[in-house]
DNA sequence: TCAGTGACTGACC
DNA sequence: GGGTCAGCCACTG
């Protein structure tokens, strides 16, 4: 792959999550090669707003938690976006998250 | 320049 | 099995 920005990385990663997945912050920086840098995907997916075109609401932390939902401009968009998705959302969590999680590691694994 | 903070995670006790 | 700690890197005051 080319020498992109991290930030771009982990963008090209979320916009490949297909509609009604889910990914983790964690696989993502896995599949950076960043597993230890996962704060950093959290602090992508904060300029990702600035780039737009990115699902940022189909990532979650590792327990499928909507960690950043405040982060959006609706207190309940990001819960709202996943339900308009299939994605069931309760308290906060998506339901079934190990059936929807969507691993770049797997899914993507080239390059 | 330094210190604090954050949309996280894994290891340790 | 649940709470705590440290590591990671970039940005802000």
């Amino acid at each position: 792959m080319a020498e992109k920005d991290f930030f771009e990385r982990v963008y090209g990663v979320v916009r490949q999550v297909p509609e009604g997945r889910v990914t983790t912050y964690g696989a993502i920086a896995r599949y950076l090669g960043a597993a230890r840098s996962s704060r950093m995907v959290g602090w992508a997916m904060n300029n990702s707003h600035a780039v737009g075109g990115v699902p940022a609401h189909r990532v979650v932390n590792r327990k499928g938690l909507l960690t950043g939902k405040h982060h959006f401009p609706g207190t309940d968009l990001m819960e709202q976006l996943l339900w308009n998705e299939g994605v069931e959302v309760e308290d906060d969590q998506v339901i079934h998250f190990d059936r929807l999680f969507w691993d770049p590691n797997k899914e993507i694994k080239q390059e």
